[in-house]
RNA sequence: GGCGAGGUAGCUCAGUGGCAGAGCAGGGGACUCAUAAGCCCUUUGUCGUGGGUUCAACUCCCACCCUCGCCA
């Protein structure tokens, strides 16, 4: 079976902090997708990274009299600190603000060039006399020509909703000055999608079969209704990535056709911070690795049309200009499987309006594993979901807490009192390997629903798993026997701290802090995953702070468990809290 | 306007050409190791609307309505 797996997520955008919308719709999934790909023992490779450039942070700074530098490390590094409290462990998040991202992405411009799929061609663009320089659509604004607001965003009229096309705005005015800019001439390069279409869609139609039917009929319908067209990869800008041309004064990379080649160039980053600079192959030019990219919905065109096309389009000369000898082709993406929208209380998550739940927000009150369970049994994998603080409590409470935590507690607590250890359990019964054998087929069942990426299923049937050892227990009760025959209630304790044991692992990628915790209390001292550290890199643009993975503890397998007899447990206490009903009002009052 | 997704139990959501499902909520019961948790039993549905294909449609086809997204 092939062996190496590269897992990627959305690059968040630096003038946001992340909410549960975010974090459910990609970085979680991913996360959990690449623990259960480790625990299998696949070499897995799990990237991402800040998008530092475009417009909205240049806009953002000018409004905070800060810096586009500035504004991108804070939200960076508030990114890190989020990764490493909710349990997202990246390879490496980096950022596309980095000599090294600069440099691929400026040969996979070349490449593309080099095979004929770039153009050039002159547009109109407002241009600001006052400044001297090109203004982007949305620092002009003017009076729509279609409903005649007059505050209406070059490219978009936020009162009737339409795009318009910059040239034809009345009286246009600069957000900067106030000045009246004048249309100029300018000239971009494009990539010539309709020249890479015949590759897309045999792309998507070879992984038609398998994909999410929401990811890949959307982008085949839209290809095959309107065709690919040439797009802009350039544009007048000052915060962003030189376009690798001589002639090119003040123009850089469009984000959109950046942006993606972060998955690439993070790994050659992650690569070089190993000290091994060539290991990014395994993943890149090997074409039995599997690369999945989680993102959300609005990410669909980017990641199933676009990036596809870039990756083709470079075909074997990215290796040309990147170290002077011709790659292997780029592996295209093995699966996209895009997420739908969380919304928050029946209504669409809005940072504007206030109306969101923010992950650090949220882990100053409560713990990441009630988080990372409620967005996995309720993630938006094939329609959106709703957030809903009662909903959140009740499956924190009757799901979470009773279920499964209440199984560890009861079985450990009734355990340590009466034998201080793990049981000797004598000869096991007909029953007792019935439970261990439905357990240790967990590791299949549960598996196949990650090997399809339904992580719902897959917690869905590791709660089922749960529920069995707790009715084992109801049928055998242990409590009873022991009083009449505490070499038989052994047993039947014994029995079921190895189902508790093989569980810990069977949820973990989903819970993986109370699983290690469940770890420890069963008297082991190993890691089942390693741990997430940040780093400050410095490079020729200045330094960048990156979270990376150390996997030198990590022990744990997906494969059955066994804890010996005798085993002295370690320190007793509950893996989840109850919360208060209480919860609910106060945190709706947060909101709006 | 074009493309696409969704409309299933009070709630959140699965599912499928062959007797409508899960969890939660509601009702009843036996137990007591455990975070008054767990376990057993149990009620509820015009499967968006109207047609069609079929021995059989929630499922396939057509039209329409509603919600959401993408593109123009």
């Amino acid at each position: 079976m092939e062996n190496q797996v590269l897992v990627s997520a959305a690059w968040p955008y630096a003038n946001a902090y992340i909410h549960v919308g975010n974090l459910t719709g990609a970085y979680l999934p991913a996360d959990i997708f690449a623990r259960y790909q480790r625990l299998k023992g696949r070499e897995t490779l799990f990237v991402s990274g800040t998008d530092a450039h475009g417009t909205p942070i240049t806009v953002r700074a000018d409004n905070e009299n800060s810096t586009p530098e500035l504004v991108y490390k804070h939200f960076h590094d508030s990114f890190l600190a989020m990764q490493k409290k909710v349990g997202i462990t990246y390879d490496l998040f980096t950022s596309t603000h980095t000599e090294n991202h600069f440099k691929v992405s400026q040969d996979i411009f070349l490449a593309l060039e080099s095979n004929g799929y770039l153009y050039k061609a002159t547009e109109k663009q407002w241009y600001a006399v006052s400044q001297q320089k090109f203004l982007p659509d949305r620092y002009v604004e003017g009076t729509c020509y279609l409903c005649g607001y007059e505050n209406a965003r070059s490219d978009q009229c936020d009162k009737c909703g339409s795009l318009l096309d910059p040239e034809k705005l009345i009286n246009p005015r600069s957000k900067i000055d106030n000045s009246t800019p004048e249309l100029r001439e300018t000239e971009h390069w494009y990539l010539d999608l309709g020249a890479l279409q015949e590759k897309v869609v045999a792309f998507l139609k070879s992984r038609e079969d398998y994909w999410r039917p929401n990811v890949v009929r959307q982008s085949l319908g839209q290809i095959l209704a309107n065709d690919l067209h040439g797009r802009a990869i350039t544009r007048d800008l000052e915060w962003g990535i030189p376009v690798p041309v001589q002639d090119a004064v003040g123009k850089c990379l469009y984000v959109w056709f950046e942006a993606v080649i972060g998955y690439l160039s993070a790994s050659i980053e992650w690569a070089a911070l190993r000290g091994e600079p060539d290991a990014w192959k395994k993943w890149w030019e090997n074409q039995d690795c599997k690369s999945y990219y989680f993102i959300g919905k609005d990410n669909i065109p980017f990641h199933a049309i676009i990036w596809p096309a870039q990756l083709s389009g470079t075909g074997t000369r990215f290796g040309f200009f990147f170290e002077g000898k011709d790659n292997s082709p780029l592996v295209l993406p093995y699966d996209v499987p895009s997420n739908e929208f969380m919304n928050l209380e029946g209504q669409k998550i809005s940072g504007s309006r206030n109306w969101a739940v923010y992950v650090n927000d949220f882990l100053e009150n409560y713990d990441p594993d009630p988080l990372r369970y409620y967005l996995t049994v309720n993630m938006p994998e094939s329609q959106d979901t709703d957030w809903d603080w009662e909903d959140f409590l009740k499956r924190n409470n009757n799901e979470l807490v009773a279920t499964w935590g209440n199984l560890a507690n009861r079985v450990i607590s009734f355990a340590n009192k009466h034998w201080g250890e793990v049981p000797n359990p004598g000869e096991l019964e007909e029953m007792d390997l019935a439970l261990i054998e439905t357990i240790n087929k967990g590791f299949e069942s549960v598996g196949a629903e990650y090997e399809s990426v339904h992580l719902r299923a897959a917690l869905g049937e590791t709660m089922r798993l749960a529920s069995e050892v707790n009715r084992y227990l109801d049928v055998t009760a242990p409590w009873q026997l022991v009083k009449t025959d505490k070499e038989a209630a052994g047993r039947k304790i014994y029995t079921a701290i190895q189902a508790i044991n093989s569980l810990k692992i069977l949820f973990s990628p989903v819970l993986p802090f109370t699983s290690q915790t469940l770890n420890e209390i069963l008297g082991f001292d190993s890691c089942i995953f390693g741990e997430e550290v940040t780093e400050s890199i410095s490079d020729a643009l200045g330094d960048h702070n990156v979270n990376r993975y150390d996997s030198s503890k990590a022990s744990g397998r997906w494969e059955p468990q066994t804890v010996p007899v005798g085993q002295k447990f370690g320190p007793i206490a509950p893996l989840f809290k109850k919360l208060d009903p209480d919860i609910v009002a106060a945190e709706r009052a947060k909101l709006g």
